[in-house]
DNA sequence: ACAGTATTTATCCAACGAGTTAATTTCGCC
DNA sequence: GGCGAAATTAACTCGTTGGATAAATACTGT
């Protein structure tokens, strides 16, 4: 969902303006052209963009840094519709946080792990892992800032709470099937494991910035991030499989995985 | 350094509302005793009380969630205080950021692995930076914060560039030592792993709250700290040594180490 | 004991930011 | 073709907050 597309959508939607009206875009070119119209209804619309200016806003600037004012023009929209189609500052927070629960919950129901031999099932994970938090850098971004308030939110939230994450099933699942093929050595708790794999990941993304100026070099590019991502790969097999972390070389590991797995 | 204790010394410096004076307290009791003093002086005892309790703000409230009110309060002073002694808030923010860095380098070289053989050098440095994460929960938080400002003011910085972790050169020395002993398998990245150790710690520890949640179980419970740590330490030398996760009971490896190994 | 400076207090204020109120416009429906 | 509800805009309120100013008080050297 980008920001800058809903814009130019709503934009070029009514020509404020001018008279020109060129709406070719889908749902709800209107048949009757009217002229001198200010504004057209879109209240779906117009609550997506707002949520996701706010997941932005969120993400960029924590809780008490965001901009209610900011919010409303970066969804085209003013600020009181905040209210009307959401809430107030913290009604808006939590649908955020919610939305964003939901959203990897889901793509995470979209990779299969069961068929697949334990170390492919481990490596996909941890490819997933890190893909989804460098396609999604505003959930990083909202997760520590809901760490900060404690939690204080997703307590309240009966919403994600239900959203229980397959994966702990999934990797305990898996980590049996590894043990009793030999290909593991030990069946680790799922949840110890589960974190292990995101922390990893999260580290890494979540404080590149400050990690580049301790380190001087950028951590976000191509090169750094493939290296990284096959160090964490290594790792976790390694210690999982009891064999050398050499053993893993990239190609039969990473090759099955990539983005096109990933949901849309 | 503990706010209570600043604040306590303070209050009991002065009896502001009665005449009494029990100052029993270090440094500068007064020898002539005047009556009816309204306020003593004390600049570094004030800098430092602004300090902490300037860490413990932006700690919990972030950058933009802090008030500059608060800290003056906690910190037994007046709002005027903070930039006759420190600055502005982005001052105030700056000087915290810089002060926790070199906490953890002053901490970090009093850690000596040279004489240690590889796998129990690896141990210990873990156990560090996991004792050293609990015990400065701040430092979690300014990282992050830092992190949404896209390490804006750590590139400004100067003193905190020249502070270089001990850390990169020790981890690559023990890593070559222990592929020459036999010991570990093979020659990873130093910085890789310093990042994945710090990773594995500070994922868990910053995130805790809402992971707690997700997981319906108190993640910050002894019994759970103590596996974790468990879990760490066996990751990182299963996949470093090659052995089976199994191999490293906890006794032998995590006896050393422990809290009285780190400066106060 | 006195002058000059360092430290601290007591107010003040202009800007900002969340949230509200009321007026205006669109649109489905009869 | 017009009525009423839904959607949107514009303008305002009012507490908060970072920062500034000036006055008061403690300490230091002489």
């Amino acid at each position: 969902m980008d920001i800058a597309f809903l814009n130019r959508a709503r934009a070029c939607y009514i020509e404020r303006s001018g008279d020109l009206r060129t709406s070719t875009l889908a749902k709800a070119v209107p048949n009757k052209a009217k002229r001198n119209q200010k504004w057209q209804r879109d209240p779906e619309g117009m609550r997506l963009r707002i949520l996701e200016a706010a997941k932005q806003e969120f993400a960029t600037h924590g809780l008490a840094g965001a901009r209610v004012d900011r919010i409303a023009v970066k969804a085209g929209a003013n600020k009181r519709m905040l209210y009307y189609h959401v809430g107030n500052k913290d009604d808006l927070y939590l649908t955020v946080l919610e939305a964003a629960y939901e959203k990897i919950r889901a793509e995470e129901r979209g990779l299969d792990l069961e068929h697949l031999d334990p170390p492919k099932a481990i490596a996909r994970l941890i490819d997933f892992t890190w893909n989804y938090f460098l396609r999604n850098p505003e959930f990083l971004a909202l997760l520590h800032t809901e760490n900060l308030a404690r939690a204080r939110h997703l307590k309240r939230s009966t919403k994600v709470k239900s959203l229980h994450s397959p994966f702990v099933e999934l990797i305990g699942a898996v980590v049996r099937r590894g043990v009793a093929s030999g290909d593991f050595q030990v069946a680790v708790d799922p949840v110890q494991l589960y974190i292990s794999i995101a922390a990893l990941s999260f580290f890494y993304l979540s404080n590149s910035a400050t990690l580049s100026v301790i380190f001087g070099r950028d951590l976000l590019a191509k090169r750094a991030k493939d290296e990284r991502l096959d160090h964490m790969v290594r790792l976790v097999l390694a210690a999982l499989t009891g064999k050398s972390f050499a053993v893993f070389d990239r190609q039969p590991v990473l090759e099955p995985l990539a983005t096109a797995t990933h949901i849309a």
